[in-house]
DNA sequence: GCCAATTGTTGTCGTCAACAACAATCTTTC
DNA sequence: GAAAGATTGTTGTTGACGACAACAATTGGC
């Protein structure tokens, strides 16, 4: 959020403090955030939603969201999971997966194939036509990425991939 | 990621590559993430989800969730505040932060009061008993920093604050 | 004074995490 | 080998959350 002109705000009250006899942090409206900042989740968060609707936007095209494109990875790196080691590898519940294959599948990028070994589970796999339109995913998301380069620095995002990696 | 043995999975078919020549990343379960590892919104999703779980539990015992939490301390810094002036701040909709103070004032955590100077809007305050309350909120949130701390190390969470301080 | 904009509110829609229950199917245990 | 327990995929519900659209009351520009 790049600094800006500060304008007239809506508070009504007096600006108070809360007892300690810090000085507010304020950003250009005026409005502290006070114990907000210095809170690792906030920022996250915050930084979270700005990178996954540039993400939705990047992909808008294909209309491919964060969540399915993480499945279609998982799936062409690894053909012939099942569903419960795609959702507990992505973290992601396998009621959850239900849905989100239901829609890959329409979508003839994805085939569940029922295994032999186990016939309560299946077996995913791309389609052909899923490893060529992954192909495209990819280069679009390379795309969302270089973004965030922009955004927040080469080196920054180097080290915050570095800081992260335990939870991938 | 360190390198661990790998284990059997529950993988139907035959390891199979998508097309180029890389050597498949993978992690203890032998489930490769191929794309994924490198791209800032996974981490960044993953790392979001544990922050939160672990603010969830920490603050479980008052009830208190990261996006009230965040209402409650805007407040706390900023009183009389409209509630479009805390709802651009923070980033929510107006519409979503009428549930929000809803809840918060049944609790009398929050009370609305209507405004002379715009009798469209409400100031926003807390009750005597929602600033004690926030106090002892913050002792917590304060413990579920020292978490994050003890997860990501006290280095790199001063570096993440550092990286995305453009996002608070 | 009139028209546009703002504020709080209500409502709908879709995404997502967290559970709970269920049938079909494996696995363990006796 | 049969009974008991666990696992897999599925369906459904609940609640938090973001995005939108509409509305009445009120304010401000002109």
């Amino acid at each position: 959020m790049p600094p800006t002109a500060a304008r007239a705000d809506t508070r009504h009250g007096p600006r108070k403090r809360a007892g300690n006899g810090a000085v507010p942090r304020s950003d250009a409206d005026g409005v502290g955030l006070d114990a907000l900042v210095g809170h690792a989740g906030y920022a996250v968060r915050r930084f979270q939603i700005w990178i996954f609707q540039d993400f939705i936007k990047t992909l808008g095209e294909v209309d491919i969201r964060p969540t399915q494109y993480s499945v279609l990875t998982v799936i062409g790196a690894n053909p012939g999971l099942s569903q419960m080691a795609v959702a507990k590898r992505l973290g992601i519940e396998r009621a959850r997966l239900v849905h989100l294959l239901d829609s890959l599948e329409q979508r003839k990028l994805v085939k569940r194939i029922k295994s032999k070994e186990d016939r309560r589970s299946h077996a995913l796999h791309l389609t052909a036509q899923g490893e060529t339109a992954l192909e495209k995913f990819k280069r679009l998301a390379a795309e969302h990425e270089r973004h965030v380069e922009a955004k927040i620095g080469k080196e920054n995002r180097a080290q915050l991939l570095r800081i992260l990696s335990g939870f991938t």
